[in-house]
DNA sequence: GTCTATACGGCGATAGAC
DNA sequence: GTCTATCGCCGTATAGAC
């Protein structure tokens, strides 16, 4: 791997675990096996480089969802439920991509706020597309409750997922899982035909 | 007002925005209007200030969600509605001790780790107890569904209260609040009798 | 209890040799 | 591109006068 895509992935996780202010690039460098200096000889700054890192984070996170809905579930209602079971298993799974998201759409760190959300928004925006589109298919073919728009129960599925990524730090895989599969439940009821 | 008191308040509202790293004595201090030295007389570190600030503020959100569901509804449902919107509006209108409690329940700073979890474990637990008794009186009445256990049912709702936090950054208030209430058609479907 | 002054370390970033 | 050396700044924390 090139020593730059090597720097991506490695200060991605590093952010993701200890925040911006707590990554330093002393850490990243020792990380990533170099010194710190020579991480300028690849990123101008700390900022680009994280701006950059958010960048590649932001497209991977719109590439999971679609992937993750495109399952071969017959249902409407098996696809968006193994649709949501995935991204827990990467919760779960430590997956530092996904904490990285969430950690950053919630909390920006000080001054990076506007750049950051060009990203997210525009990220946000094409996962709820994404969503919204399959939920109006299970409408369509009677799965799902046309007493609600498609939109607001999008909301609901991505709401209850970030609910669900709160918790990791509370809860083992199996529990979190269970867990997953009990709120599921309450979720498929409130929108089932 | 007590200097300690305007100091645990002044630096709790800084920590909830910018994080332990992202707050600094010297911010704290100038917040208060006191020199940064002046700060190590009431406290001897950053550490120990940060840890009576979880404290009280743990304490805080247990009496808040007491509070709360301790409303003057008839209903089971009204009851909870009531509880989750007051919870709501706590979020939107910027309280900084609840930011400050999601905040750190999913981030703690490194090295304060195991402290911080001491108090949040024991509050969790608290918060969870109420409700769960809330639920269970509205299994008893008829009201929820007795399909679903209470504790699964509270899960979804703290899930859900967690995951509307995350979208704070990104609706005003109004849209907010819309989005709440929809969320709960949706949550409400799925458990009512 | 609050101030000024200061210690000391870690931070992001740069210069220049190889 | 990576290294050593170094800069200037800001972080937490302490000493001592008032």
């Amino acid at each position: 791997m090139q020593t730059k895509e090597k720097l991506l992935l490695e200060s991605m996780e590093l952010f993701a675990a200890y925040g911006y202010e707590g990554t330093s690039m002393a850490k990243i460098a020792e990380k990533v096996g170099l010194k710190k200096s020579s991480l300028y000889a690849h990123y101008t700054s700390k900022e680009t480089l994280f701006l950059d890192v958010t960048e590649k984070i932001t497209n991977e996170y719109v590439h999971l969802i679609a992937q993750s809905i495109d399952n071969n579930e017959q249902s409407s209602e098996k696809r968006l439920y193994q649709s949501f079971m995935i991204h827990v298993k990467d919760l779960v799974s430590d997956d530092a991509s996904i904490q990285f998201y969430n950690r950053f759409v919630q909390y920006p760190p000080q001054n990076l706020e506007k750049e950051l959300f060009a990203y997210l928004e525009r990220s946000e925006e094409e996962a709820l597309r994404i969503l919204v589109k399959e939920i109006e298919n299970g409408q369509t073919v009677g799965e799902i409750s046309k007493d609600l728009e498609a939109k607001q129960i999008a909301h609901t599925y991505f709401c209850l997922l970030e609910g669900l990524s709160n918790e990791i730090i509370f809860y083992d895989y199996p529990t979190l899982q269970h867990h997953a599969e009990r709120i599921w439940e309450v979720f498929w009821r409130g929108i089932r035909m």
